[in-house]
DNA sequence: TGTACATCAGTGAACGCGCGTTCACTGATGTAC
DNA sequence: TGTACATCAGTGAACGCGCGTTCACTGATGTAC
């Protein structure tokens, strides 16, 4: 029975956009549902609730942004992945973006369980941006930086995209420092 | 009548902590009304919705926020505020803390009026950050180290002091070099 | 000085709505003989 | 090969609850005469 697994897996897909969107306390069991093609009943048949969906959803974007980040360093160092980073089309696209940037400041107010799946995908994601050898003090600032840049960008994009851009091309210039 | 006048202040200094605590959507019209002495009735007397009440209250909590840089910044310029700023009791108040650090990334998925309220603000704030002379560029990604560093510390306080504190001494660090 | 009345801030019950969760049921799939 | 039955994922109605908002009412304050 495959299809079960297939499901899951839409729902955990739809989950992840969802959270990125809306945050965690956004997360609505009947969208997701609706996202994924089904009605909401269903849903406690995959999941033990909202909750454990939000940290499941969770691990698994951050996951991806953890991916995202070893590629790039692996490549070109910090400098190649900051400028993606800091790129106009991260700054916009919030749903498949970066999920720490995208859910930061929710995090304090969740349940342990997201908490807890936050936490862990936080240690992993500077794992794999301060590699063996690398000044970790440098790598956790620098990474910050480039966090807390995106976070500021984004929630004055909409009403001032000079101020925006502006912020994102500070933290590139002094990056490269 | 100040009375009035003196009640509206009072739900405002409520809303401003609650804001900060709970975000932007978790702000409750009868939580705010109770924290003032008051029941949830009467809240409309003084506010014409919650989202205004959300609006005003991040207004108010940018502007306390502000004025702290601002003398900071006046003093011993930004590293004496950083300092503070990445101080452990920072860390652990966000409810008398940094208005910006506590709600950023909840502010996209805001109505408008709280959105403008949050980019007035912010912009103040940089004003206030990088006075006349200095390199704003500098300013503006030195504080978003600092309030990226400030997030990510409490996104993972409760769950991993430890992380939490080496994230603040990184910022703390490479902000001197 | 005292009485009658208007004003108005706050009370508390009620409303509509959305959301997480539950549950009896449906219908498709696979196994047993 | 075909029929009967068990399994089980998903459906959709229903529930309880919290929350924003409304509104008739209360009671205190201040003004008019």
């Amino acid at each position: 029975m495959e299809k079960k697994a297939q499901n899951r897996e839409a729902i955990l897909a739809v989950a992840g956009r969802l959270l990125r969107e809306k945050g965690p306390a956004g997360l609505g069991v009947a969208e997701v549902m609706a996202g994924a093609g089904m009605t909401h009943g269903g849903f406690y048949g995959h999941f033990a609730s909202r909750e454990a969906l939000a940290a499941e959803a969770l691990t698994h974007a951050l996951k991806q942004t953890t991916d995202y980040l070893s590629k790039a360093a692996a490549n070109g160092g910090l400098d190649g992945f900051a400028a993606r980073y800091l790129s106009a089309g991260h700054l916009d696209e919030i749903a498949e973006g970066c999920a720490i940037a995208a859910t930061a400041t929710d995090i304090p107010r969740q349940a342990a369980q997201v908490r807890e799946a936050f936490a862990k995908g936080l240690r992993d994601y500077f794992a794999a941006g301060s590699p063996a050898g690398a000044d970790r003090a440098e790598a956790l600032a620098r990474l910050s930086g480039l966090i807390g840049a995106l976070i500021l960008a984004r929630a004055v994009a909409s009403e001032d995209r000079a101020l925006a851009e502006e912020l994102l091309d500070a933290a590139r210039e002094t990056g490269k420092i």
